[in-house]
DNA sequence: ATAACATAGTAAAGCGCTTAACTGAATAGC
DNA sequence: GCTATTCAGTTAAGCGCTTTACTATGTTAT
């Protein structure tokens, strides 16, 4: 069933039918419009999104674009991802548009993706090689970033103060009265939102003046799995940690899981701290305290300024940073002795 | 950049860059499909996937569609269907195809959706309405269900044993000397994997002789939230029961955190079994015991199903049903006295 | 030498839609 | 009463590809 066939039908032109189903009845009187709609109803008639995209040079589809970061683990399996591209794809959903969706290990694969399927804009989320600016130049669709920094500022990132977020961790931490603190980061500690978090975190630690040195740095992945074995590494460790600070919600809950294996009970034994506030860390044992993030702005923000971009056909400027806030819940004690 | 454009920059014919493109080798020389092939490389050209699909009548795109379960929460946001769609995608990934995913609430929704972009295979995930049999013989693609059950045979359906599942939940409850067991199931029992699941878990219960009676089953939607007040109730009943079977893990978990709440201790002073062996299972505390299947096989065949029948262009009619397993961990407990 | 057949290409129609340019009739302006 | 404008459409080109039918030029077989 194609417009053609419902043009015939309905006895009129194929321009008349396009113009019923684009709402342009300034171009129709009523009488024909309440015919071809009904023709079209009978018929159980859509118009080919491909057809459609391919005159009008615009594809209703919104790229969204995530890297590979290599931990073998699918990117839908991480939470943070799914839950992210949920409410992305919520946003999306309620203009009428669509999502695609795809994780890339090389920022080369990016731009015959999203060109081929002609994206109307695309949404980075994650932490993507610094070359990802040059690359979307090439892309005649507007973007924006979640996640990013970057020293440009033709872009629109939509991000949380991860500066912030690391330094309140460890003055949430401190605050307890934790000295001794171990600190879990990913191995690419030199990008983005992570080195923000980190950065944010020892500065805390000096202006207070703990010492966080070189062997108090754990490297995981953010994977369940690859967290465990670190939660034991830190558990055998004979520094006595009272605490640990990590930079993902799923390295806390992987790094407990060590802990536990090991014999360590947390909090009673070792507190820990975790980043990001994923639904997960609400129903683990015990409760994850964590730094919250509202995930439904961020996608909320990013699909605002999207659509702006591709209303106005202009390109904007921002970078939001968003709230973050300790998320008190039972995976941290308090330890000093007055208390 | 276009086809057109390549071919005159090649001084070709556009049909000679499709065929070059296509690999239609024996169709051109060596030597004009390098040059043209070269200036393909220096352009950086990628053929429209719109303009393809619409001469070609094909879009190489795999609908992937999901019941609306009203719980409120976001499809992906339940990490069943997150990880089953990360499966998918991998496999559909791997043959060079794109997958497109949607929630519908109504079975109507479905073919508008499927037939505008003109997909050319279809995967349903979850458990529909009887009538999508009929809505879908509309769709000139090929299908394949996940998680139905169905009398009519002319279908190709992807699932596990649901029926072995409940019925294995509650002999190994039963084994472990659990008589006074609550049943935790959602709403909708009338429908596909949850009925059978339920089915089994009665028959073994019978069996062994053991009565579940109306009151000793409660309802709640497969979402965390839900659960635990559904967990409280039952922590709050004084038929004493000492172990839950729940229909899913989300639900489990949902219903471990409703039982805490109320300070009853899992699996202490009650042990509950969960359903489908989610990866959040087997971090929370108690470590979820439950009934295991295995998702990546679940999206394997249903992909392969699904190309066999493109491929071939011919229904196909199986229904598979995946082995399930009992995941023992910690959150089921032997109170038999001579333990 | 000629028919038969590969080989390497081209020309052009068509996929299902949008849209700019056009038309013809009715209405309005003065 | 004549032109200007609005209304309600139609015509046809074009979006970027694929593909069928066709052509021109060797290459064999007889």
């Amino acid at each position: 069933m194609n417009l053609k066939t419902i043009a015939s039908l309905a006895g009129v032109s194929q321009a008349t039918v396009s113009n019923v189903v684009n709402g342009n009845f300034h171009k129709v009187s009523d009488e024909t419009r309440k015919r071809v709609e009904k023709i079209i109803e009978e018929n159980d008639y859509r118009p080919s999104i491909m057809a459609r995209s391919l005159a009008k040079k615009e594809s209703r589809i919104i790229g969204v674009v995530l890297p590979y970061v290599g931990s073998g683990e699918d990117f839908l399996s991480n939470p943070y991802n799914a839950h992210v591209i949920a409410a992305i794809e919520k946003y999306v959903r309620q203009r009428d548009y669509y999502i695609m969706f795809r994780c890339v290990s090389e920022v080369r694969e990016i731009l015959p993706l999203l060109s081929a399927w002609n994206v109307d804009g695309a949404i980075f989320l994650g932490v993507f090689e610094p070359e990802i600016k040059d690359i979307i130049k090439g892309l005649d669709a507007p973007a924006v970033f979640i996640d990013t920094y970057s020293e440009e500022d033709n872009i629109v990132n939509i991000g949380i103060d991860d500066y912030k977020g690391g330094y309140n961790s460890a003055k949430y931490l401190l605050g307890k009265g934790h000295r001794r603190v171990a600190l879990v980061t990913p191995g690419y500690t030199t990008r983005g939102v992570i080195e923000e978090r980190h950065r944010g975190f020892m500065d805390a630690c000096r202006d207070e003046g703990i010492d966080i040195g070189e062997n108090d740095i754990f490297e995981a992945m953010p994977s369940y799995h690859e967290s465990i074995s670190v939660g034991q590494d830190i558990a055998a460790s004979d520094v006595g940690y009272t605490a640990i600070a990590t930079m993902s919600d799923v390295a806390a809950i992987g790094i407990i899981e060590g802990l536990e294996q090991f014999g360590k009970r947390v909090p009673e034994d070792i507190s820990v701290i975790g980043f990001d506030n994923i639904p997960e860390g609400g129903i683990i044992t015990p409760k994850l305290t964590t730094v919250e993030q509202n995930y439904d702005s961020k996608a909320e923000y990013a699909v605002q300024y999207l659509f702006m971009m591709m209303k106005e056909d202009a390109a904007l400027q921002a970078d939001i940073r968003l709230p973050v806030q300790i998320r008190e819940r039972q995976s941290v004690i308090d330890i000093r002795k007055d208390n």
